[in-house]
DNA sequence: ACAAAAGTGTTAATCTTACACCCATGT
DNA sequence: ACATGGGTGTAAGATTAACACTTTTGT
C-alpha cells in the first residue's frame, strides 16, 4: 500500500562562521527560478537512494565549496503547507558551524553565488528561510553555554579576549574576564600554545589552543561543559 | 523544475505514560502488512495538505484513540536509506507526554492493536523503531532536569514521595528526600491542596499540585526550571 | 507496641560573584 | 611618558551536599 504522496524533501543547511568579531551566516543567491535574486540557504531536494546528511553535504560543496567540521540537524519545517509557493515542500534543516578562513566560498557558480553575510546585515531571504535562521541561532546561543562550539568558532589558536568577545557578543552578556577566564581555564582541556599574538597595540596576549583530546576523555570522565551567563 | 523524487513522508510519535511506578510507552501492533504481527510506533504517511504535527494527531486518534497534552518534534530519521524493506521512508518523529488515565486505548480497532508497555519489558520493535524509542528516552531524561514535563506524567495531584520516585527511576539516581523537597518547593509553583493521599499503609501524605500559571509567570521573570542530579 | 512511610533543619564545603590595579608593548 | 589592551587575587555571599530523628497512621 504505497501512498498516494507528492511532497517533496529538501535539506536546508545554516552554516555559522565568525569574523571581523561578528557572527556570519553562509547564504547564496538565487540566479534563476521563482526566488530568482532572492538570498536563500544552502539546500535542496534530497535524492531517492541519498541520506539526509549526505545531501546537504553535497549541495555545500556544490553550491558554495563548502566542507564542515560540525553539523547536526536542526529541525525539520514542514507544518506550513504553503512555505514553498510552488507546491508542498518539508525540508529537513541543519546547523553547522565553520571556520570561514578554512575555504574560498564558490562566488559566481553557474546557479547560486555564496557569501557570507554578518547577522545584523541580512538581506532579504527567501521562502521562510529567516525563521529557520531565527532557530538556528537560537540553538547555537544554547549550545554556547553546554557544549564547546564556540572553539569550532574560532582560529585554532585564538587569544582569550577573542575568546570573551564570541561569548559576550553571541550571549549578548557583558562578561568579568578574571572570572571567566579562571572558569575555563578550570576546565583544563584549553592549553597555551606559548606563542603571542602580534599586537596591534597593548601588550600581546597569549595563544591559546582547545585540546579535544583532553576535552572528550572529560567528558568520558562526567565532565559537562557549563559557561552559563556568568 | 519540480524534483523526480521518490520518497515517502511518514511521522511516527513516541508517547510516553508513567504508570505503576515504571515508564511506559505507548505501541501498537500491526494486523497486516509486512510487519504484521510486531509492534510499532504510533504513526503513518502524512497527508498532501497536512501539516506534520496535524499528522502526527491524526495518526494517534485514529490508531489508539489518545490525544496527549504536550507534543514536540523529535528528530528526522533519514540517514538509513533502507529503515522501510518496502521503499524509501524519511520520519519525522515525535516526543510526547501524556497521563495514561486519561483515556482508554483503542484496544482493537480494525488495523491495530494499541498497548502500554513497560520501558523494561518491551517486544521487538518493527522498523528502527527501537533506535527511535532509545532517542526518545535520552530526549526525556534531559528534559526531566531543566523542563518541568515530569508533572505531565503525574496525576494532577501528588505526593512527594510520587516524584520523587519518577525522578530517581528515569534519571536512574539517588536522592536526598530533604534536599529534593526543599528545592522543588524553593521554586514556588508546587503549591499544596490541602487533601491527604489515602495511605496504604504509614503516614499520609500531603498532596500537591503544579501551578503552570505560576510557572509561566516566573519563566517570563528570567527563572530557569533545574532539577540536575540531586 | 510496632511497622511503614512522611516530614523536617543544621552545618560544612563548594561555587559564584564582585571588584581594581599593575604589566608589556608600540608610538 | 602615555595610550592601549593583557594579565592577575581575594573576600563575601549564595548554593549545594551530607546527614538522622520524630510524626502520623494502620494493624
Amino acid at each position: 500500500m504505497r501512498p498516494v504522496q507528492h511532497i517533496k524533501l529538501a535539506v536546508d543547511a545554516v552554516v555559522f562562521g565568525y569574523q571581523q568579531q561578528k557572527l556570519h551566516v553562509l547564504l547564496v543567491q538565487q540566479k534563476y527560478g521563482i526566488m530568482k535574486g532572492k538570498w536563500v540557504l544552502v539546500g535542496g531536494f534530497v535524492k531517492d537512494e541519498e541520506s539526509l546528511s549526505d545531501a546537504v553535504k553535497r549541495e555545500l560543496a556544490e553550491e558554495a565549496g563548502v566542507k564542515v567540521d560540525y553539523m547536526e540537524q536542526l529541525y525539520t519545517f514542514g507544518d506550513d503547507v504553503g512555505r514553498d509557493p510552488r507546491f508542498r515542500v518539508v525540508s529537513v534543516a541543519y546547523f553547522s558551524i565553520v571556520n570561514p578562513k578554512g575555504f574560498k566560498l564558490k562566488a559566481d557558480s553557474d546557479a547560486s553565488d555564496a557569501q557570507w553575510f554578518a547577522i545584523d546585515e541580512l538581506p532579504d531571504l527567501g521562502y521562510d528561510h529567516k525563521i529557520i535562521l531565527r532557530a538556528a541561532q537560537q540553538r547555537l546561543s544554547a549550545k554556547l553555554s553546554y557544549q564547546p562550539i564556540g572553539f569550532d568558532l574560532l582560529p585554532k589558536e585564538f587569544a582569550f579576549s577573542e575568546l570573551e568577545h564570541l561569548y559576550s557578543t553571541l550571549l549578548d552578556k557583558t562578561i568579568d574576564r578574571r572570572n571567566f577566564r579562571k572558569k575555563i581555564l578550570s576546565f583544563g582541556f584549553i592549553e597555551e600554545t606559548g606563542k603571542m599574538q602580534a599586537a596591534a597595540t597593548g601588550r600581546p596576549a597569549k595563544l591559546f589552543r582547545f585540546n579535544k583530546q583532553k576535552y572528550h576523555q572529560l567528558v568520558k570522565d562526567g565532565f559537562h561543559f557549563d559557561v552559563s551567563l556568568l
